[in-house]
DNA sequence: AATATTTAAGAGTATTTTGTCTTATTTATA
DNA sequence: TATAAATAAGACAAAATACTCTTAAATATT
């Protein structure tokens, strides 16, 4: 798997708020109840971006989540980077440690351009550019396909 | 990450079984201790390595395992498949059951290139090939760096 | 035939990941 | 100020993955 559980749900998580981004807060139990994930799982899941400054939250009445800027400027890296860290562009396929240039495997050549054009596409693509064309697709961000991007 | 442990180890040590390519077993105490791997999970691990047909597998002494074909005939993919199954290729990013063109999540289009890509890349590399830059590299498949493709 | 060497198989343990539950703490609103 | 609604934090539980150990079966060599 590319992506752990937690950063999977992170993506779908942040995607919604991308698309249903107009300032106020979104509750998280509205979101783990749209998008079919644990509520306690994902509260966990959206402090780690809000540590991380992707995310404010507020407590109490009308409280809840949001993008803690406009959808354009956070990258699907931020969310990746926030949450399974950088051992995916960094440990990558083989697993020995302490890997880069200096003593590389054999897979070095044929998979490190592989490894940074993955990062780069996920460099280079907005939360919002992503939840617009998933709006405009009709594409879905829960398993069952229910949520509509409404 | 992308592969399991098991696929990986599964990876170094055929590649080292490419590498020492010449009819005769190699016993897998050999190989666990060469290539750093505990002896009874890389044990776990090649047989299911031979009983997809990759390997073949002696008992008694002199006994061990040696790759079933010609190196150039086994690609990255077989191995990875054997160990890791094809879920890499199926299920892919936001794991989403039911995955496909039909009911395509945001990350359809940019990922799926990429992904058969990578499926491609593993395809079209045979463990003969890839053993030979390795040894011809003075690459390394050790967490130390300590095997030499002797 | 007996023995030593090796893989096969399966039970068992440890660690990591994933998911749940309970108890604070904060804050809007009446 | 009291209450209700929400996140924060951390303990706990379950499941998956990674790893270990023991016993059985096969085979080459003596
Ligand atoms: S040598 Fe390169 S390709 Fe191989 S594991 Fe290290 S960083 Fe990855
Ligand atoms: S819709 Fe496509 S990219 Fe998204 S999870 Fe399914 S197969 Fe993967």
């Amino acid at each position: 798997m590319l992506f752990s559980k937690s950063c999977i749900y992170g993506l779908r998580a942040s995607l919604y708020l991308a698309s249903n981004q107009n300032g106020e807060y979104i509750s998280i139990g509205k979101l783990s109840d749209k998008l079919d994930i644990s509520f306690h799982f994902l509260t966990k899941i959206l402090q780690q971006l809000t540590a991380n400054d992707l995310l404010e939250s507020l407590k109490g009445p009308n409280g809840g989540v949001r993008l803690s800027k406009p959808g354009k400027q956070i990258t699907l890296l931020d969310i990746v980077l926030a949450i399974d860290g950088d051992e995916l562009f960094q440990e990558c396929v083989l697993g020995l440690p302490g890997c880069g240039m200096e003593k590389p495997c054999p897979f070095h050549e044929i998979w490190l351009h592989k490894r940074d054009d993955i990062k780069r596409m996920l460099e280079t693509r907005s939360l919002a550019e992503m939840a617009k064309e998933g709006k405009e697709g009709h594409l879905r961000i829960t398993p069952d396909g229910k949520y509509k991007w409404d």
